[in-house]
Parts: C-alpha cells; structure tokens; sequence
DNA sequence: CCCCGTAACGGATAGCTATCCGTTTCCGTC
DNA sequence: GACGGAAACGGATAGCTATCCGTTACGGGG
C-alpha cells in the first residue's frame, strides 16, 4: 500500500494492465467509445449511458464495448477521469494549503473541502457508478490515490491512531449517494457539509 | 424528522402504505415470497436472490412479487428487518450503555460498536442490497431510525454543531461496502474498526 | 346473499448486463 | 513481404429487471 498500483478503473486510456501496449484498432475503439459515452451523457444525462446504447451508437459490437470497459461502472470512471487527474494534481503538487507547504491539518481541511466540491460537481455521473456497482469505488486508482493521500496526512496530525483505517472513515461521509440524499433530498449546501467534515477533524486535531 | 414514518423499506408485513389493510391473498403471498426469499439465501446465498427466482420458486407470477415488494433492495431491507428491529430495540429502550440512563457520549460509542457488529453479522445481505439500490439505504425506515437517534445523541454531546449532519457523517463509514472492503479484502477486524470509530468520536467530546 | 368496485394476479414484453466463441485483424519476426 | 500467434472483434445468447394490462378474486355495502 504504497504508491497506487494499476487497479480497476486505473486505465486512463493508455494500455491494458498486461505489458505491452495496446492495438491500434483496440486504441481507436476505445477513443471512440469514450467519445459517444461522452456525447450521450451530455445528451441524454448518466443513466441513459448503458453498453448496448454505446455499441450502437458507435456501431461497435457489445461485446467489445466490453472489452475494453469492463462494465458500465469503467466507462463512467474513465469518463470522470480527466477531472480526477487535475484533482490529484491540486492536492498532490498544487499551491497551498490544499498541496504541500500547508501543515498537516490544514490540508487535510482543505483536501476534505476540495473533496466536496469535487463530488457536489460531478454528482450526477458519480451517482451513476456507484448505482453501477457500489464496491467499484474501493478498487478504482482514484480512490486508493485519495486514501493514501489522507493516510499520510492522518498520520503526521495523529501519529499513534490507525491512520489507514481514520482515513478511509474521513473518505465515507463522501459517497455520491449520501451527497446526493444531502444536497437534493436534504437541502443541504456544500458549505454546511464542509463545516460539519470540520467538526469530524477536530477530533484528530488534539491528541487525547 | 421525530419518529420513523412509513417510508421505503419500512413495512413489517403489515399493509400497503395506503390506509386500508392488505388483502388476505396479498397476505398470504408477501409470506410465502418472504419465506421462499430467505430458503434461496440460505442455500444459494443473497447473490442468488432475483425476482424471477423468487416467482419461479413460489408459482407466484413475477408482477405479484414486484407489487408487493417494489424491486429487489426492498425484498432484502424486509429479510433483513426482524434482526433490525431487535437491534432499534437494543439502543431504544434496552439496557445501557447502549440504552437509556447511559451519558450520551457513552451510548454513541456503544451504537457505532453495536453497528459495526450488526453489520458485520448480516453482511452479505446488506452488500446484496446496497448492490441493488445504493441510494434505498437513505429512504429506508431502519436508516431513519439510527439518523435520529443518533442525531439526538450528537446534539447532546455538542449542541453548537449541525448535529443531523454530524449524524449522517457518523453514520457512513458503516456502509455495507466499505466494511466489506475493510474485513473482507483489507483483513481489518471489527475491533479495530471499533477503536477507529473511537477516534472519530474524540473531536466531538470535547468542545472546542 | 349477491353485487360490484377495487385490489391483486400473472404472463408477456422491452431493454439491459455480461459472457461465449467462431471469425477477423494486427504486427513482430523471419 | 509473407507467416503465425496473440489480440481484438462482434453478434448471438442466457438471465435479469421492471412495467404493462387484460383477467381474476376478494370482501364490504345493500
């Protein structure tokens, strides 16, 4: 539990997770799919985007839509891909106090504010994966980059705890589907559910 | 938000949320479905559980089984409901420190331990069910109940903070896939999941 | 006790997921 | 530039969800 290895949902469109690269033809259909997954999103919203819609839309067969996505969970994280990579960027090399040069603390606060803006934005589309296949999240790149990033953090603000553990619990109050019950359903804004992720750090904040 | 209203999820047996009683051919349906419901999860396990299968097992056609229990999360919030309802017994009117005449930071511990047991216990189902309809968990009745009782503990324990924010917060980290990839795919057991909900209730005990 | 409105029933149906496997295409090697 | 194996392709298929709607059965009012 390092750097984030190559995982479920880490392709960012280079090769498959074998050696050698991918095919030409493999490479083209994956650009293609991506761009009518992307169209019928925009077009149609999230839950329009299933398998049989984009091998039609492409003229492609099914059963390659699903070779090179393994299911409609994977198309939706490669769609959220590019977003996620700049995100990763802010809070890994990115000015402060969400990047380095920030005490501990801080960035954490910051990265958890970050954090909800970041799902509050593409809320409808992270929603859609995770209606896809709930567990996909713990075994996506993403994922695994966000925790190890706060494991690191927890640790230097509270060194004896269980930081991997905490920092999976910090991650949880973030799931689309509770942001969604909060802001749609529960009227809530962004800033109120920052304020109290607020509440949630002061804890770690003083040693017992 | 004060006592759990009829709401998804949250229909013992008894009737339709419609005023009238259930008719006693639909009674008698729901409990021949419930019945054949819980022999395909015993023996084949809840991944096994489809509507169709339930019909074909019952002779009942597959619309009756849609009628009475709207799709597939619904069927398993029902099997899972007698334990559930033991469980709100626990921490409403049981013995402390997970009942009354327990300090309110004293009781919030022992329901987050109560809860990573229970969920522990019923694992699979609830998985099964948060697989189905990841956002039902919030329309539930059983997830009503532990908000606002949880909600009236964090508001006694810090009364300046959102507690049905804080409530929610708290709650999440017990999601059914993160404790599945916690124990079953991250080797964590729940006494350590345990202590690490300790840690996140710190911030709140003391107020700032 | 019958009558009738309402609820319930159940099979047919459309559309989706995911897999399988025979066929085709690429591309490194010689 | 031809060859051959690995990779990719794509349509057919099985099984599931969820809905629709014509038919059936219950049970309270008269």
């Amino acid at each position: 539990m390092d750097a984030p290895q190559p995982q479920h949902g880490d392709r960012p469109g280079r090769g498959p997770r074998t050696g050698r690269a991918e095919r030409a033809d493999a490479a083209g259909n994956r650009r293609r799919i991506l761009e009518a997954a992307a169209r019928i999103v925009a077009e149609k919203g999230p839950d329009a985007l299933t398998m049989n819609a984009v091998a039609h839309e492409t003229g492609i067969g099914v059963g390659t839509v699903y070779r090179r996505f393994g299911d409609v969970a994977q198309l939706l994280f490669a769609l959220l891909d590019e977003r996620e990579k700049r995100f990763q960027e802010a809070f890994m090399t990115g000015p402060p106090p969400l990047g380095p040069d920030a005490p501990p603390l801080e960035r954490l606060r910051a990265f958890l504010h970050a954090l909800a803006d970041r799902v509050t934005d593409q809320l409808d589309l992270m929603l859609a994966a995770e209606t896809a296949a709930p567990s996909a999240r713990y075994s996506s790149g993403a994922y695994a980059t966000m925790h190890t990033h706060v494991t690191v953090l927890v640790t230097r603000v509270r060194p004896e705890g269980d930081a991997a553990l905490l920092a999976h619990m910090l991650l949880a109050p973030f799931v689309p589907s509770l942001t969604h019950h909060l802001t749609r359903d529960g009227g809530r804004t962004v800033d109120e559910i920052k304020a109290a992720a607020d509440d949630l750090l002061l804890g770690l904040a003083r040693p017992r």
